[in-house]
DNA sequence: GTGAAAGCGCTAACAT
DNA sequence: ATGTTAGCGCTTTCAC
């Protein structure tokens, strides 16, 4: 063994890999690298994958083109023991393909016949959509992405929470990023009737709300409140001071982490899904008074 | 093959790695992912991987413990053809241990023995020093982050450029991350005597002066001049407006990869090291009269 | 316990 | 051209 070392010994792990059935390695899927919600969930994937000695491979994808397929189909082929994926676009109708091929834990989205750390979208929007009807809003519109399987519980908390209100649910659809955030609320503000509060699909679409309402010499909260979702770290700084929804990412990507390395050591058990309460941070995007421009 | 097709064949990419010498695989080293700077080098990197049929390897590091020693490591048992890194931290004399074992090409650093595709600091730090100073300000302090091996030439590009102009270099040392920044620069103008205008070195401790400004409620560029470094996304926004200096990250990423090729393809000539030349994006932050609050 | 041998699923260098 | 065989560097099983 020293003498191994001296004579600059490299296991192979490649080898190792394919020799042995159980290879401790877990893959990661994150959907989009530039947004921190899913680098949050990888840190907590990675906290247990140490924890449990497993190598990690990573796939990303992107949110044009084949949405991430071929990041997974390179999962299978990389024959890793089991996969958490952060952020799936895949229709269901597709995913049914890697049922069988791939070991998968989903984060923040059920996929039928799949494990998956679920956070409760519809709780985080009724919690985000009550917050700004208890401050006296009224005309509160929603930047909600392209429909999509799986995620569909974040618009439907909200417009169930504004028609129990009595309110006329806004729903806006609007393209992934911050730009598109902007181009839409700028659009949205030359109407006659332009809303009181915005609740964004996430933060990176809030930023984008507060970018338009800044181009517009709007005041935060009190000409526009504005809500996101994830509380990534970008939403915290006092500059941007958004209220958010907090999904815990880092704890998502531990507790997907547990059940994927349940999911290796025991491949025929049933599916089991792990639901997450998000929570309100309220900050002063909406707060009673300002301290912002 | 229709049959293999159908019969659910899925190639193993482990073992067709094993039995190849040269597994068109190339390995990525990226410090933080949580900074965008070396997600956009990233990009980059994927971009030539495509062009070239490589499969991409990801070792993320952390900026504390070993800094990224292992995760160099793990690309050198998983026998990657090749690797491209960004953000080394790694000291010159440890990385003497990599060479030999490791195809390296290195992002933004020159090290010793290695490729490298250089992004020339020394003169982006003039450009920022020398923007400032033409503003008219004389009392300039600059947050560098602690010495490390091959990172000195943005704080010697800042001191030169104030010496030259007669001026008092004005560094303080301050860890990464923008709330070590805003730490800082809250000290920072407490004394008597502040700085009319900082420049850091990087946009996310730049969004930290920003942040400490806006906690003191000084107004930017008016009270307090603020310039970053790599013209991330985060520094774009109308809200932030920040004045920064552009690696063109993507394009330093695309000239790793190539490189890295050429590396793979090649593996005995002599280290090579492409110089890029940064520029200068003004925006707001330093403009000679401000939108911002 | 220690040591030899048989694969893992491919690729590449053979032979036909 | 097509078919066959010998490894790649490990892990694991089996014999001792």
């Amino acid at each position: 063994m020293e003498t191994a070392k001296r004579m600059g010994y490299e296991p192979n792990a490649v080898a190792s890999r394919l020799a042995s059935k159980d290879n401790r390695t877990m893959g990661v899927f994150l959907l989009d690298l530039h947004n921190e919600a899913y680098i949050d969930m990888y840190d907590g994937i990675r906290e247990t994958a140490a924890h449990h000695a497993r190598e990690l491979v990573i796939a990303s994808g992107s949110i044009t083109g084949d949405l991430g397929r071929s990041a997974l189909d390179s999962l299978v082929r990389a024959r890793v023991d089991v996969a958490v994926a952060a952020g799936l676009l895949i229709p269901d109708a597709v995913m049914e393909e890697f049922r069988g091929r791939l070991k998968l834990v989903s984060i923040t989205r059920k996929v039928q016949g799949f494990d998956a750390v679920y956070s409760d979208d519809w709780h985080g929007a009724n919690l985000a959509t009550k917050h700004l009807i208890e401050l006296g809003h009224r005309r509160i519109a929603h930047l909600a992405p392209p429909p999509s399987d799986g995620y569909g519980e974040r618009l439907r908390g909200y417009v169930d929470t504004m028609r129990q209100a009595g309110l006329t649910p806004w729903p806006i659809t609007c393209d992934f990023g911050r730009a598109a955030a902007t181009a839409a609320t700028l659009a949205l503000m030359q109407s006659g009737d332009a809303p009181t509060a915005v609740f964004a699909n996430n933060d990176q679409s809030a930023l984008g709300v507060l970018d338009a309402l800044h181009t517009r010499g709007l005041r935060v909260p009190d000409d526009v409140a504005v809500v996101g979702y994830d509380n990534t770290s970008a939403s915290q700084p006092p500059i941007i001071n958004l209220t958010t929804v907090d999904i815990h990412a880092v704890e998502l990507g531990k507790l997907a982490g547990d059940l994927a390395i349940r999911r290796s050591e025991n491949p025929d058990s049933d599916p089991i899904v792990v639901t997450s309460k998000p929570t309100l941070i309220v900050r002063g995007s909406t707060g009673p008074t300002s301290s912002r421009c």
